[in-house]
DNA sequence: GCCGTTTTCGGCCCGACTGTTTTCAGTCG
């Protein structure tokens, strides 16, 4: 195995796991977080550090674990740490009200070692005898612990963003307050949800509380406060919703603070530690005169700090509160000028060509593709050579028919098992724009798919790879892509890979997405939309973009319609 | 464990909530 930095991360935060375990010191246990995270932040691959420590909160204690895992690919360190501690422990880490140190004390006085020996402790009533320990958060861990196998965790973005716009719907309809936003998670964009957030501003917070209570979709009422409405709301599947109400001068702090990540807000704690002041969710306190500053907009919480307003989806702590020292511009959704993978009736789309193309001109849009199926795929009604053909002179008649917009007759062209290709070379010279895309045996070896991929990858005609891992959050893994060597092979042949925008996918993930364009790769942005309101999934790729960092001038389809004729091979 | 124009010790991010307490530790976001 190559060890790469992201291992070597995971090593750092595993060793950091047991130690909270083991109940040590937690500025130990951070100190391993923290170098973990340094070592993120840093831009530099793992062969392009020779001294670990160079890189501040690496110490010489942390470096030589490092230098051990390197050399040895194993870590004493992290041996040593699994003897001492069962590994039945670490999954009980996330039952609720259970951290390090009770969970450590379990361990040592009654001996749980894992879910079920825990599970039999929590029945025998030996644990809520435990000091510390009482009927109640018995009971809740005890539920937990039932209830771990039937609800994920998280829920992937496609399916809380109906539901969030439902209460937003709801909101706009208040009477007692004008002022609110999403935040949280959903806010960044993150590609699975938790719960959802949401700030007001009221200068009546009874009032507000009352009205958010007749909300008809409530399940349960978990809080009621004046400053806090918590609730649960079954969508099919539970959720629970917070709602903070605060004072309108402290909207802006609010909003911050509960839109994180909670690691972004640690580092911009430690930045306020370091001028003598305090941050939290009521504004800004100067330590020395108690004096508590409140803000108009988090741009100007930003700027108190010397930094550009950072974008929502950005603050994960990957390095943004040092990069917007400077400007930086991120793509934005009014940069794009055209979507290029999109669905008609001639395959599996719900409209037209001359549908499509009116909506997405009423979009502000300067063009499209028209990406139909291949041949293979007859499940959705794929397109042979002769149908294609007629499509295009379709497509054709509805060009001429409109000013100031352009279709470009493309193909969504499926690689098949055996590495071959749909078409013949000879025949998709004649296409405008050719997508090649895997529908079919996932479950082949890396190898397998990386040479289908790369069949793809070096044809001439392929202009890009639509959804290159085939993921579906949180119900497929995609099949097994080397992504590295993915985009190392992209670079090599001028291929685009594709950001897909639909929430289900959201493909490649932000974390390729930087590496793609840090390797130089083009990305476009496509909904894959097979109707016409898909095509709005494009903001939510737009900020998948932004979560990756990219800039304008990477994505492709911020170019003008003669850019990209180019960039196709289009005499015109 | 890491760090240092208050540098080799003493601090390390803030506030709220919960349950178990009777003044607070642990957990969470």
């Amino acid at each position: 195995m190559t060890i790469n930095k992201k291992h070597v991360i995971k090593l750092l935060e595993e060793i950091a796991v047991y130690l909270e375990l083991k109940g040590e010191n937690p500025y130990r246990i951070t100190a391993y977080r923290r170098a973990a995270q340094a070592l993120e932040q840093d831009d530099h691959s793992l062969d392009e550090i020779d001294d670990f420590t160079k890189i501040k909160g690496i110490g010489e204690r942390t470096a030589a674990i490092i230098d051990d895992y390197l050399e040895n690919s194993e870590s004493e360190t992290l041996q040593q740490l699994q003897q001492e501690v069962p590994q039945g422990l670490v999954p009980l880490l996330d039952l609720p009200g259970l951290g390090g140190k009770k969970l450590s004390k379990l361990y040592q006085e009654l001996k749980v070692t894992d879910a079920a020996t825990l599970k039999e402790a929590l029945e025998s009533g030996e644990v809520e005898k435990l000091e510390g320990f009482g009927k109640k958060s018995a009971e809740k861990m005890l539920k937990a612990l039932e209830d771990a196998d039937s609800r994920p965790e998280r829920l992937p973005l496609a399916m809380m963003l109906p539901l969030a716009e439902k209460i937003e719907k709801y909101l706009q309809s208040c009477q007692t307050f004008d002022r609110y936003s999403i935040a949280g998670s959903m806010r960044r964009m993150k590609e699975t949800v938790k719960d959802l957030d949401f700030i007001i501003a009221s200068s009546d917070p009874a009032k507000t509380r009352d009205e958010l209570l007749e909300y008809s979709e409530i399940k349960d009422i978990v809080a009621s406060g004046e400053t806090k409405v918590s609730i649960v709301v079954d969508a099919g599947y539970e959720v629970g919703v917070d709602f903070r109400i605060v004072a309108p001068h402290e909207f802006a702090s609010t909003l911050q603070h509960f839109t994180g990540s909670k690691d972004h807000n640690v580092t911009l704690r430690q930045m306020a530690k370091e001028k003598n002041e305090k941050i939290s969710e009521y504004g800004i306190e100067n330590n020395e005169t108690g004096e508590v500053q409140t803000f108009e907009s988090e741009k100007e919480i930003y700027e108190h700090f010397g930094l550009h307003y950072i974008p929502p989806e950005v603050r994960e702590n990957y390095g943004e509160l040092d990069k917007f020292k400077e400007p930086v511009r991120l793509l934005e959704t009014s940069d794009i000028r055209g979507d290029l993978h999109m669905h008609s009736t001639w395959s599996d789309g719900a409209q037209s060509i001359k549908q499509m193309a009116e909506q997405s001109k009423d979009k502000g849009y300067q063009y499209i593709a028209i990406t139909d199926h291949s041949k293979y795929l007859r499940v959705a009604n794929g397109l042979n050579e002769n149908r294609l053909r007629k499509q295009r002179e379709e497509i054709d008649k509805v060009n001429s028919s409109m000013k100031d917009f352009h279709i470009f007759a493309g193909i969504e062209m499926d690689i098949l098992p055996d590495a071959s290709l749909d078409f013949e070379e000879e025949f998709l010279k004649e296409m405008d724009f050719v997508i090649a895309s895997i529908h079919s045996s996932f479950s082949q070896s890396q190898d397998k798919i990386m040479k289908r991929l790369e069949t793809a990858l070096e044809c001439p005609y392929v202009h890009m790879i639509a959804h290159p891992t085939g993921r579906l959050i949180g119900r497929r893994k995609g099949y097994d892509v080397d992504v590295n060597k993915l985009i190392t092979k992209a670079k090599e042949t001028g291929t685009i890979l594709e950001l897909n925008a639909n929430p289900n996918r959201l493909d490649l993930n932000y974390e390729w997405l930087m590496k793609a364009q840090e390797e130089g790769v083009d990305i476009a942005i496509n909904t894959d939309a097979h109707s016409y309101p898909m095509l709005d999934h494009m903001t939510i790729g737009a900020a998948t973009a932004r979560r990756g960092w990219l800039r304008k001038e990477t994505v492709i389809n911020t170019w003008t319609t003669k850019q990209l004729m180019k960039k196709f091979g289009i005499a015109k």
